[in-house]
DNA sequence: CGGATTTGACCCGCGC
DNA sequence: GCGCGGGTCAAATCCG
């Protein structure tokens, strides 16, 4: 069909449109016309005429056209012209024609004919065709970005899985660690007391326990090179989360770092004389075990619970005071003059919340008076303050440090060569000492005097700021070994780093034994170099079934230089 | 009066 | 079995 209207502007874009029709035909149009502006895609809205009846919202609404009047063509700015017919006759007589008119876009000269409406519907489309491809641009765009994501959704899941399945091997390791150990440990304990028993059955015990250390002590030294072929990132990591899996177990929330300890459901382990063995790693307590009657699961937690408690954190800090402000609440329950110090030793115990079981005991040394040793024991059950709680985490490493990481070498000493080569820290700050009856790490203070400098606007204690890796003591907990061996860490802490001291200490006692070794981390950096040393120190582990009574790192530094 | 402290008694593990 | 020493209990006392 030939097109029977033509669409132009006149002189005045803005306010004249003329649309052309041939010869003939005389027909009423209503349309509803838009005049856009190209450059912003907003209606005009200054069009005059008497074409236009009315404007609203930029929409013009012409009722009668001349379509034989004979417009020039517009030199103004082009106009993208939007109709609605609103006349269904002309819609069913001329739609295609009509359809036409829509969204032409007059050019800036020529005739004002049919030519330059197709003129302008060349450039509307040519814009639209810009924009369209703008749009495909776009569009490829986020599907290049969704490509991406789930590319990345796929990595993800992928390093999941893998983290995950690494994770169950070495739960895998530790328990059958955890078993050994057990079946061994019984057994002695059984040819320890089983004199006064019927000889008979000691005689099977006997070649069982036989048979099964023999075994054990290949695969416990297997285990641990297995265990120790492990990151210890990757262990802290998977330490952490099985600590988080646990955590509705009996015990957990109370001794949240201690974990390992707990974890390794052997109560032997509080006996020192034969606790060698009771820390090659952890198992879970829902972990099927060759002694699994409940009883001696109950004994077990017991002894684990008082292992647990009774590893300790000293403080010796020159007071004056009778006792360090700690930032807990107190209650004296008791006061005993111990021998060998004419100084009575107080016992205190929290009183912050019911059932709270850290108890500490406070007494002046008998060497120098003025120092007071305060010595932490148990665990909040609580919440701490903030400042407390920011170094829990610390402490409580420290803690699973010090009743995990017994770390015998060969020779019975630890070594200590990284670590001294790791830790450029003043000596004799801190000490770990498993002396017996219980291990005890204990902060010196008194080598740090508390000076202005040391001392908080609040008079409280500052101590080096400790970051220690949650879950330190867990990584090495894979070598753990004999705890009745006294080992000495010395020099490890690095002063005027600004940590409060009733920040540290009700942490001390939180996990009982942490803040010494906590304070092993004054540098920055120490976490990465520690593992690293740790880890190296784990590779290093043989199995030593006569480790020496007592260890230093000052000694090992000393004999590595 | 209630909570904290004191203090003698008691318990328990360990060594002899 | 006994004594010792560390740790805890609990009645008495103190104190705000």
């Amino acid at each position: 069909m030939d097109k029977p209207l033509g669409l132009s502007f006149g002189t005045d874009p803005t306010s004249s449109l003329i649309i052309s029709q041939p010869p003939g035909i005389n027909t009423a149009w209503k349309h509803d016309i838009i005049i856009m502006d190209p450059s912003n895609d907003r209606p005009l809205n200054h069009c005059s005429g008497d074409e236009y009846r009315s404007i609203s919202n930029g929409k013009r609404v012409i009722t009668e056209m001349d379509f034989f009047a004979v417009g020039s063509c517009p030199k103004q700015k082009a106009c993208i012209i939007k109709k609605e017919c609103i006349d269904e006759r002309v819609e069913q007589q001329n739609e295609d024609d009509v359809n036409i008119g829509l969204n032409l876009l007059t050019g800036n000269s020529g005739s004002c004919n049919k030519s330059m409406v197709e003129d302008g519907t060349s450039q509307t489309k040519e814009v639209y065709d810009q924009r369209k491809k703008e749009l495909e641009l776009l569009q490829a765009e986020i599907d290049h970005m969704n490509e991406e994501n789930q590319l990345l959704k796929g990595i993800l899941n992928q390093v999941n899985r893998n983290y995950y399945a690494l994770q169950m091997h070495v739960v895998a390791l530790k328990q059958r660690q955890q078993i050994h150990k057990a079946t061994t440990v019984k057994n002695e304990e059984k040819q320890r007391k089983g004199s006064i028993f019927a000889r008979q059955f000691l005689d099977l015990g006997k070649a069982e326990r036989a048979e099964m250390g023999e075994g054990r002590s290949q695969s416990t030294s297997e285990e641990r090179n297995r265990d120790c072929a492990v990151s210890p990132n990757i262990v802290e990591s998977m330490e952490h989360n099985k600590s988080q899996m646990i955590s509705n177990s009996s015990i957990s929330g109370v001794f949240p770092v201690l974990d390992p300890l707990r974890r390794s459901g052997d109560g032997e382990i509080s006996d020192h004389k034969t606790s060698e063995e009771a820390f090659h790693g952890w198992v879970p307590n829902k972990v099927p075990k060759i002694n699994t009657s409940r009883d001696v699961d109950d004994e077990q937690k017991e002894e684990t619970m008082s292992m647990i408690r009774k590893a300790r954190v000293a403080v010796r800090a020159r007071s004056e005071a009778s006792m360090i402000s700690d930032g807990c609440q107190w209650r004296k329950y008791g006061q005993k003059v111990a021998k060998g110090n004419p100084c009575p030793r107080a016992y205190y115990r929290c009183t912050m919340a019911a059932g709270c079981t850290v108890r500490k005991q406070v007494q002046r040394c008998s060497e120098d008076q003025a120092v007071l040793i305060t010595t932490y024991e148990g665990h909040h059950n609580h919440p701490l303050s903030p400042a407390a709680m920011a170094m829990a985490s610390t402490t409580s490493a420290a803690a699973s440090m010090l009743l995990s990481g017994s770390m015998p070498s060969p020779d019975g000493l630890m070594n200590t060569n990284l670590l001294a080569k790791t830790l450029a820290c003043p000596p004799g700050f801190a000490t770990i000492s498993a002396s017996a009856p219980f291990p005890t790490v204990t902060l010196d203070l008194t080598h740090s005097p508390i000076s202005s400098s040391s001392q908080s606007p609040q008079g409280h204690l500052l101590l080096p700021s400790l970051n220690f890796p949650h879950n330190f003591a867990s990584a090495l907990n894979v070598s753990a070994g004999a705890l009745h061996n006294q080992y000495k860490v010395s020099g490890l802490l690095s002063p005027h780093q600004g940590m409060e001291l009733p920040q540290i200490l009700p942490l001390m006692a939180d996990t009982s034994v942490s803040a010494a070794t906590a304070a092993l981390t004054a540098d920055p950096n120490f976490t990465a170099a520690l593992v690293a040393a740790i880890s190296s120190i784990i590779g290093n582990v043989q199995a030593s079934s006569n480790a020496n009574n007592s260890s230093t790192i000052r000694n090992s530094i000393d004999n590595s230089t």
